[in-house]
RNA sequence: GUGGACGUAGCUCAGUGGUAGAGCCCCGGAUUGUGAUUCCGGUUGUCGCGGGUUCGAUCCCCGUCGUCCACCCCA
């Protein structure tokens, strides 16, 4: 006998209509923004050649990657991530379109962790990147996104941060501190986990660089004023957008990924109780590592996982309640239900509910024989507007309002051209 | 990968060392063409799985799988 019980795999989601719908409402909200914003849609593969991740990272991601062999004795793995891609893509087709590009992608990616709160196995992500240009006003820009995505899904001034960092910053202490170049990366690790490892450890491996934790402090706790010369001009940029009290600088933020150049940020709820709702950054030599040299851009980019957004969005009320309003108008599965009122009157409603959908008017039926107070019950579970009554009288029809109770006479030759001006109009006093 | 809590009907949970219950949901009905409420009736569990202790375990012990949470890392 086969085990009987299945499950979905551990940190992977059924999508229940409910679940999808949220979904959807994430993934609107999200195009809407991008879109408004002038990026345009893009698509790569969700299964790559391992080596693309490989390439450019290694580290902490290459031990969380679903890899396997194909069928082919391809060595493949799922995406955990869709810059690498976005990064292959770009080098290749870049010639094909005016710079700069300001590209998003809105797709799933998968990686072999531990299950936990605002984690999965799998999630959706939402990619942001501008590709061929250099200056602070990419980023910018890419934070002004960030920024009017959350406020697109009802947070306010308060609920979050953007906190900036510029890796540039560090670079440039550690060159200053005589830090050779082949260690930076060790350094900036270091940075990195601050906050995280034990205070002994942070100073023993900042005494291998001549260097104590309290002027790696005191450098985040009081900046130069040319700390980051690029971060003075984004603020200038966000602040004449109005967004200028949606950030602040931090230099304690480094962020994992090895590819980041320059400029990095996180956007976080305002009491900092999760983690972080999105992340990015610059990262200008990327293209030319996966192109090998081919193509140079120098880009810019966050993204923005499903998990942590949607624990946000439910447990801030404001936000919350747009979900609510979004799902509650979303939630009609059909603008006409037709009642079979008289069973020898079903192939008259087949016909009439085949006319109606052509003329694109949602519209569903009861695909079994039921009573007529049982086909009213479904009408109103369909959330329909309309029921319409087809009975032993056909063609003659009645199409009954369900939120008034009201009753209309209609009749078959004419009712696509009624409904869909009826559709368009209101539906007059409602009844208590 | 490390650590903690938990695993009883589709869902939320109760319960006892002697092989199980409630509410919700779902389905049907209340004299054959109108949605509420109410009332009546009905389906489902190898009490996560495997082993051990015991005369006997859903309840105790071990393992395993799964879920949730924390660490790590990150969206």
């Amino acid at each position: 006998m086969a085990e009987p019980t299945f499950q979905s795999l551990p940190g992977f989601r059924d999508f229940t209509p409910r679940e999808c719908a949220v979904r959807n409402y994430l993934f609107e909200t999200w195009r809407n923004v991008a879109r408004r914003h002038g990026y345009v849609e893009y698509e790569t593969p969700i299964l790559e050649d391992t080596g693309l991740y490989l390439k450019k990272s290694g580290g902490e991601l290459s031990s969380q990657l679903f890899r396997f062999e194909d069928q082919g004795g391809r060595d493949v793995t799922l995406r955990p991530e869709v810059t690498a891609s976005l990064a292959r893509l770009a080098a290749q087709h870049q010639r094909d379109f005016p710079k700069p590009l300001k590209w998003f992608e809105i797709g799933q990616c998968f990686r072999y962790e531990k299950p936990q709160k605002g984690r999965g196995r799998e999630f959706h992500q939402f990619n942001v990147d501008i590709l061929g240009e250099a200056g602070p006003a990419a980023d910018a820009e890419l934070i002004a996104l960030s920024i009017a995505t959350m406020l697109a899904f009802g947070f306010t001034a308060g609920d979050f941060m953007v906190r900036v960092s510029d890796r540039q910053a560090w670079i440039d202490f550690a060159k200053a501190h005589g830090i050779a170049d082949d260690q930076t990366a060790e350094f900036l690790g270091i940075i990195d986990k601050l906050e995280r490892e034990k205070p002994e450890i942070t100073a023993e491996k900042l005494a291998a660089f001549s260097l104590t934790t309290g002027q790696v402090r005191e450098f985040i706790a009081n900046p130069p004023a040319d700390a980051s010369p690029a971060y003075a001009a984004i603020a200038a940029d966000l602040t004449a957008r109005g967004y200028g009290g949606f950030i602040k600088l931090d230099l304690s933020i480094v962020r994992g990924l090895a590819y980041y150049t320059g400029v990095v940020f996180e956007v976080f709820d305002a009491r900092q109780s999760m983690r972080a709702v999105a992340g990015g950054g610059r990262y200008d030599t990327l293209v030319s590592t996966i192109s090998d040299g081919a193509t140079d851009l120098p880009a810019t980019g966050f993204a923005m996982g499903d998990y942590v957004i949607r624990n946000l969005i439910e447990e801030t009320a404001h936000a919350n309640m747009e979900l609510e309003v979004w799902l509650r108008r979303n939630a009609a599965l059909c603008d006409v239900f037709v009642v079979v009122a008289d069973d020898e009157r079903r192939d008259d409603a087949l016909a009439l509910a085949t006319r109606l959908r052509n003329a694109g008017i949602s519209t569903d039926f009861p695909l079994a024989r039921a009573k007529v107070a049982k086909q009213f019950q479904s009408a109103e579970r369909a959330r329909a507007r309309f029921a319409l009554v087809v009975g032993s009288e056909f063609p003659e029809l009645k199409l009954k309002v369900l939120s008034s109770r009201t009753e209309e006479p209609c009749h078959a030759e004419t009712i696509t051209d009624f409904l869909t001006i009826r559709l368009t109009q209101p539906d007059g006093p409602l009844l208590a």
